[in-house]
DNA sequence: GGTAGAATTTCGGTGTGCCGAAAATCAAGA
DNA sequence: TCTTGATTTTCGGCACACCGAAATTCTACC
């Protein structure tokens, strides 16, 4: 017998399923699966296959490995709890945003629908976590706004930083810092020689950053208010 | 690999072997644990060998099953938590007292040090729970309150309640609809005939309650405020 | 003191998610 | 088209907490 932590297995596989394409669209293979959770890629081979069976994922030998509607659904769920926490720490206890993932990470699984709910309430149905990234509704909605990496952005361009990867805490502990934070407008000013860094210009102050951070955040240069977006998935 | 699974159940076996005789003292058999966990015999058995190999019990074979100091500071922990929990469940999200158990159960084993003592911070570091169970402190020490079993308790004698059992949660929401609650005031007027129920008058209001309701409840016969009590562990 | 019945432990076995090594498959260049 | 190196899957095994049945041990009672 071993219900719970069962539960939370799968749900950590979909979630990261779906958070691979969520911002990039690239089919995730077995092996990057297999790096972003910690695995051997032989188990992941395994737990791939009883998760087709379940109905959650398509995946061709082989190939990629793609969610079905209910995988979605189910991802999509998670990521609203994952989010929905990562924000409530942040409001309610004051926790960097650089602190919140781990914890998120665990009380994911384990929060009940009715806490969960009612600390959605608390807070207001915030529609987007520490980081930019979007909150699902509780019935599977989910506005992602346009963006573009950093990295892609063309030279001269101006935009608004929508959103930072949460991936790696230093970074965003460092960015803090430099405050290049959610909202920042920033102008691209070009790149330095031999792949080198990207010069910007947030407010008065010109920053260099490098790949692990231009690759990290997202800007929007369309309309400054989140007003738009798009409608990503509403299984 | 299963960090987070394992730890969970030694906690529970650590935390019920205590709970058994936090309030009345008797040793308790691997049988009896089985039962409150809701295990086969001879799966506790093992795992209570086990136990005993990481230093937490005690066991002599065919005989009791006790926790070592070490034992008794995990299982101070945890119930910590899981009062804590309790706590702030009923106070901030308004669950009812007989909703709280549940929940607390899971999640006890997984929320942060640093987040469970944010929560007690905001609480106000209460010193019991919504069943009246005393809240050990972060460092292991606990004030029970001096308090005899309802169906104990001699004819006559007037008491205040200080402690339901929160195990059945139809009892919980029976009592409180009788207005059977936490400091309510009893005069145990005389026991029915046969093995029958227990006649008590709490206010104006007379009350006959069985023996699952009188083998729930204790009272305090002593000081009418939570003053005194005996410090049960110091762990 | 001997013995039946109850309590407890031992034993063989299960399901799950995981791993490393070996085998199979794919894709790119020659 | 063939080869080769990289990717992916298959295979045998492991650890863990659990279970039921069988064996052991304890405890009353005679
Ligand atoms: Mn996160
Ligand atoms: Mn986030
Ligand atoms: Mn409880
Ligand atoms: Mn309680």
């Amino acid at each position: 017998m071993r219900a719970a932590k069962d539960r939370s297995v799968v749900e950590d596989y979909v979630k990261v399923i779906y958070a691979h394409t969520e911002w990039q669209p690239e089919p995730i293979t077995t092996s990057v699966l297999a790096a972003r959770l910690g695995l051997a890629a032989s188990s992941v081979t395994e737990m791939v296959k009883k998760l087709g069976s379940a109905g959650l994922v398509t995946h061709v030998p082989y190939g990629a490995v793609e969610l079905t509607s209910e995988g979605i659904r189910l991802a999509l769920r998670m990521l609203r709890r994952h989010r929905l926490i990562e924000t409530w720490l942040v409001e309610v206890f004051a926790y960097g945003w650089d602190e919140v993932h781990d914890e998120a990470e665990v009380l994911e699984h384990t929060l009940s629908d009715r806490l969960l709910e009612a600390i959605a309430g608390q807070l207001g149905e915030p529609s987007r976590d520490p980081h930019g990234d979007p909150i699902p509704t509780a019935d599977g909605r989910v506005l992602r706004p346009e963006a573009v990496l950093l990295r892609d952005a063309p030279e001269g361009s101006i935009g608004r930083i929508v959103r930072i990867s949460d991936r790696d805490p230093t970074l965003l502990r460092y960015l803090l810092d430099e405050e290049i934070t959610l909202d920042v407008e920033l102008t691209v000013l070009g790149r330095k020689p031999f792949g080198g860094a990207l010069a910007v210009q947030a407010g008065a102050v010109e920053h260099d950053l490098g790949e692990e951070a231009t690759a990290s955040i997202w800007i929007s240069t369309g309309e400054p208010s989140p007003a738009g977006g798009v409608p990503l998935e509403t299984s």
